[in-house]
DNA sequence: CTTGACCTTGCCATCATGGGAAGGTGTAGC
DNA sequence: GCTACACCTTCCCATGATGGCAAGGTCAAG
């Protein structure tokens, strides 16, 4: 099938499909005698995978990691395990930080008036007076 | 004061001070006679409300926004209460989101034993046998 | 043949941050 | 006065993942 029966079967823009042929994701397809590229079953069960990952977070060097792992028939799950552990405890950490801001941010908002009134808790506490 | 002593006052690198300045986020200071930027405590002010601000999530954008309101005695809090509640919104839906795949991650990589053996949970997952 | 969808490659942009290069300035120490 | 080092300037490029747009070619239905 051509690149755009793929992207929709698989999730992935068009656009992206190349990119990550050309960054090294994805092997070159085979291409028809227009030049077109032509994939096949094995390459969209690729592209699912980058789309599934994509979706849970995983950056795309990890992703490339994951793929050789699932290409690898050899491979060790403790691999695999090593680089989602590594990337639940990045995602853990930021999701902290993001919840810490949040509860400050909400707390700020809480307090304004959101008025007519020129003063604000909000530019205050971003003012720091000192 | 010049711009390293700006930078460690205010937490922004001497970087991004010129940045925010070519984006016009920042007003361009006094110069000296070697044209070296020189930094007054007003400027100092501008430059701790973003690093707060940047801290907090906001954008350059809403910063820039924001920093408009402060800068303007007559604006009503109303304003700045509406940047931040559109602020918070989003990212109590980026953190709503990080935590759904948290939740995933966390239950693929548990229930990975994580040895020599190929088979793989979080592959499996991800590969979306179909 | 025409038209519109699809395909190709290439270049640029987004957003916030930062590295490095090339060149100038200031000051302490010798 | 010279040297060395820290600091300053502007400029160009990169990051990471995604996507727009341009220019040109291909395909197939009407």
């Amino acid at each position: 099938m051509n690149i755009g029966e793929a992207s929709k079967a698989s999730g992935v823009s068009a656009k992206m499909i190349r990119h990550y042929e050309s960054i090294g994701l994805l092997r070159p397809p085979a291409r028809g005698s227009n030049d077109y590229r032509l994939y096949a079953e094995r390459d969209l069960h690729e592209l699912r995978f980058i789309a599934r990952a994509r979706a849970l977070g995983f950056s795309m060097k990890e992703i490339g990691e994951l793929l050789s792992l699932w290409r690898n028939r050899r491979r060790a799950s403790a691999q695999v395990r090593a680089i989602a552990g590594t990337h639940l405890k990045a995602l853990e950490q930021r999701i902290a930080m993001m919840e810490s801001v949040r509860a400050t941010l909400s707390e700020l908002v809480r307090c304004c008036h959101g008025d007519d009134r020129p003063d604000c808790p909000i530019l205050d506490d971003l003012t720091l007076q000192r």
